[in-house]
DNA sequence: ATGGTAATGTTATACCATACCAAATTCATC
DNA sequence: GATGAATTTGGTATGGTATAACATTACCAT
């Protein structure tokens, strides 16, 4: 089982990743935190958690609330917003603001900010969660004058795979 | 006249901030760079520039409609996106995608790396087109195989005005 | 004038997200 | 275990963003 400190998905998932693994890992962690937090991690919260890390790449919501339909025939819009609101909050997940989708976080627990690669070919998202960006962008925009709360990066480029 | 080599409007309009001018000088280097490339510069899109550049702030699309209509009766959805797609195409303004919004580039004609400084007081916007920001996130995506093409790159904050 | 290309008009529709209120579930307290 | 407050979910309607598809017009070169 891993380690509840360590980061649990980075980078792109090689040929040598198994997600079934890395889904039941990232399902458990979920569940852990949300326990810790004295939040309600319910069948519900689960299913969505489950249907986004089914492929390890960004979903759309609509995409999202077809699927749930197959386990909760009532589900509606509002029924998949809800609960994105949820685990954005709780950190479970990104928004990919390029693609207006859903990607789960690599790192749940852990506060990282957020730079996402995203594959122009397959899709496919990264997470750089880098430091040093984060403190050059706030340092570049304090010299203007501007204090930075937080920032949307998202870099659009090809992965490994598809670029071999 | 500004000169066609220099970046006509950088960082957060402060109070000496003469916006007519600002917006003529803006509107007049549309003209000659759409000539200069051979495209048409047209009635309809010189009005939606200058819609845009009315407030020296992010529009919205619909927003955009509702006033093209004063002049434009007929004006529809499409009017006003592939308008935008021509701006967009031609440099001429960015979108904000963390607002669903188009904002005036402040230095058309040159190539830059757009990074956006987002208020979410006043919704003011400045463009930091910083290379060293562009190089590093370039740098350590390739560090994960990731070959980027371009950055959605938005940080949220308050600006000088509004924390004042 | 004529024909080709680019731009705009027009209608319809797809896609993304939230407001609002009602019903059900959960949880602490009695 | 019953009671009531608070959270979660159900369900309907609507608002907001963007594009498809095709008709028409304006522009430009021959
Ligand atoms: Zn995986
Ligand atoms: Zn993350
Ligand atoms: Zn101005
Ligand atoms: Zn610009």
């Amino acid at each position: 089982m891993a380690s509840a400190n360590r980061p649990l998905v980075t980078g792109f998932p090689g040929s040598d990743h198994d997600h079934g693994v890395c889904r039941e890992a990232v399902l458990a962690r979920a569940d852990a935190l949300c326990r810790s937090r004295g939040m309600r991690f319910t069948r519900l919260r689960r299913q969505v958690l489950e249907l986004i890390w089914d492929e390890h790449r960004p979903v759309k919501a609509y995409e999202l609330l077809e699927r749930l339909r197959a386990e909760r025939a009532g589900a509606a819009p509002p029924t998949v917003y809800r609960t994105l609101d949820f685990l954005l909050q709780e950190g479970l997940i990104h928004r990919v603001e390029s693609l207006n989708a859903y990607v789960g976080c690599g790192d749940p627990g852990h506060l990282h900010p957020v730079q996402l690669l995203v594959c122009r070919c397959c899709a496919a998202v990264a997470e750089l969660a880098d430091d040093e960006v984060a403190r050059l962008l706030r340092h570049k925009a304090g010299r203007m004058g501007f204090q930075a709360d937080s920032a949307v990066v998202e870099v659009e480029g090809v992965c490994p795979q598809c670029s071999s």
